[in-house]
DNA sequence: CTGAAAGCGCTTACAG
DNA sequence: CTGAAAGCGCTTACAG
């Protein structure tokens, strides 16, 4: 367990040139195969690693990938971060964090990542207005920094993306209360805007308006402690039979407020979420909830950067992912 | 927004060598303000960043740290992230992420990490056994890289950590309970070896055994749906009082079984969990937990690895923070 | 205060 | 199949 063996001494040990060490580690097609053992014996009697930022430096490549997020904290961003990293490390990149939080500079940023020379970027983002996408896309296109869009949605077919159709979702979730006899559906959306949320909200005013509803959007802060009196509030003199979360434990949150103030679940008012996580078990009642396959997003995201890093030929830049409705008691 | 300016071209542009342009943005002190001013506007103007990787090979430094964790889905570890990453931007480190699966070889990803050349590594995988510690210790410490444990609990004084006082804290919760006339108290803890579950069950232990109660350790996989029944069939023939779960999700489980089988909670079974999180203010009732500063831990453990890297002097490796009760419905 | 030069530890044409 | 040499884009003694 020596410090700090480089190539040199491994070159000199197998009585070989550097060139042919850096060629049984990148090409070993290329070097005679008992050169290549006697090599190969070497660096493991040495416990030899190239050191990743020379290779990085020579070879313009550093395998590493960056993974642009605005909140970790949020559970389906960590469970992403699960996908992407087991495919990562299956294709040897690594993995860079970078985090952009609401007022921060984005071109700062994004030549931030430039400079820290990633392979490529997955952009798990969702708060990015129009304008920002922009300034990514050109940057990184000038750069040649192929980048893709983990559960964003951005309407422009050039740039690769893997989510699951939220609209369709929205749609599908609604129909079904409606089906269920349910007439006053409110969606509890977020005061912040994220683009896959304005996809959900879409889904529900189209099958809304599509059954003749009114289509009605209440923003919460997602502030579980928060919503309580928000939700009391607004509720009270409201006639409400029906609600959507785009967040399970924003529907939680309401369920309980609903129960608490004499509106049973599901028999009043029924209740929907969107994500399927442990919020929606520990609850009582249960929670309906769509499943969103997060975990493959990022996984799927990642393994379509690595073929973009290749520059191997894709059929489809634009992979949706399928969701679907776990049924429980609120619903 | 041009591609790929050097040094040299800066250089150039502002008619001084590459080494004065280095100069002023590494030690901006030891240039004439003329030609810094000079220098900086040229910057400016191409929109000059350094390659990182050129720089971390010229320099030996990085300015990345290394951030090892197990699950990163877990709901503390992504807080945790959250903390690491805010005080990283701070001082301008970047974040490697290595994730450490269970099966993996611990040497081998030791190695990855010394290749990558990061300046100091963040811990804060807590499975790890006592071999696995030592040789983690030991490639750390012959590669002069600094690194810090993070909400992971081992028992040596030469090791700088940041945690909280578990055992006290399982201590504490436990006292409660006994002091709320509860006898019949249970641990619900994890199969899996975790250093920080360690410790909240040695507190337990020692405040069941000096109020001279048998303490009783009830192991669960930590996975919601098995929980039910796993709960279900063992104590339907316990007598049971109280229950303190290793985490808020299983307490909650726990409290939810408890009530469907007739044991009201608080009333008959006294509640608490740890962590602090939504789960315990979503829940019915809402759950006393013992709150726990992940987001904290996270960026104190990073705070003190920036001034290890610095060699900075410290009077004291090991920070433990304070935990408070946060005293709701169940207890 | 500034520049010329060596060097960080690799990769990759180019010859042979 | 292999080696000598240039180069990746910086930093940092060393002179001056």
């Amino acid at each position: 367990m020596s410090t700090k063996v480089t190539i040199y001494e491994v070159a000199l040990a197998a009585r070989v040139s550097l060139a042919t060490v850096s060629r049984v580690l990148n090409n070993p097609e290329k070097v005679k195969p008992d050169t290549r053992e006697r090599v190969l014996k070497v660096i493991k009697e040495l416990g030899y690693r190239p050191n990743a930022i020379a290779r990085g430096l020579a070879s313009r490549k550093t395998t590493t990938v960056g993974v642009l997020i605005s909140d970790i904290t949020r559970a389906s961003v960590a469970e992403m971060l699960g996908g992407i990293s087991d495919i990562a490390m299956k294709y040897s990149y690594s993995i860079k964090l970078f985090s952009a939080h609401e007022n921060i500079n984005i071109s700062d940023l994004l030549n931030d990542i430039v400079a820290e020379q990633v392979d490529g970027v997955l952009l798990l983002n969702d708060e990015l207005d129009l304008n920002q996408m922009k300034t990514i896309k050109e940057t990184f296109d000038d750069n040649d920094i192929p980048f893709v869009l983990a559960n964003v949605i951005y309407d422009d077919q050039t740039v690769p993306s893997v989510s699951i159709d939220y609209a369709k979702a929205g749609y599908e979730i609604t129909k079904l209360m409606i089906e269920n006899g349910r007439k006053d559906i409110y969606m509890l959306s977020t005061v912040r805007k994220y683009s896959v949320n304005d996809q959900k909200e879409l889904g529900y005013t189209n099958a809304m308006n599509e059954a003749g509803l009114q289509p009605k959007v209440f923003r919460t802060s997602g502030n579980t402690s928060v919503n309580r009196q928000h939700f009391a509030n607004f509720f009270s003199d409201k006639a409400v039979d029906g609600a959507i979360g785009v967040r399970d434990s924003i529907a939680v949150s309401f369920m309980n407020i609903s129960s608490e103030t004499g509106r049973r679940v599901p028999e009043m008012v029924a209740v929907a979420g969107f994500q399927n996580t442990k919020y929606g078990i520990l609850s009582r009642p249960t929670l309906t909830s769509i499943d969103i396959p997060v975990y493959d997003i990022g996984a799927v995201a990642m393994r379509l950067l690595t073929k973009l890093m290749n520059k191997e030929k894709l059929d489809s830049l634009q992979v949706v992912l399928p969701h679907y409705i776990v049924r429980r008691e609120s619903l």
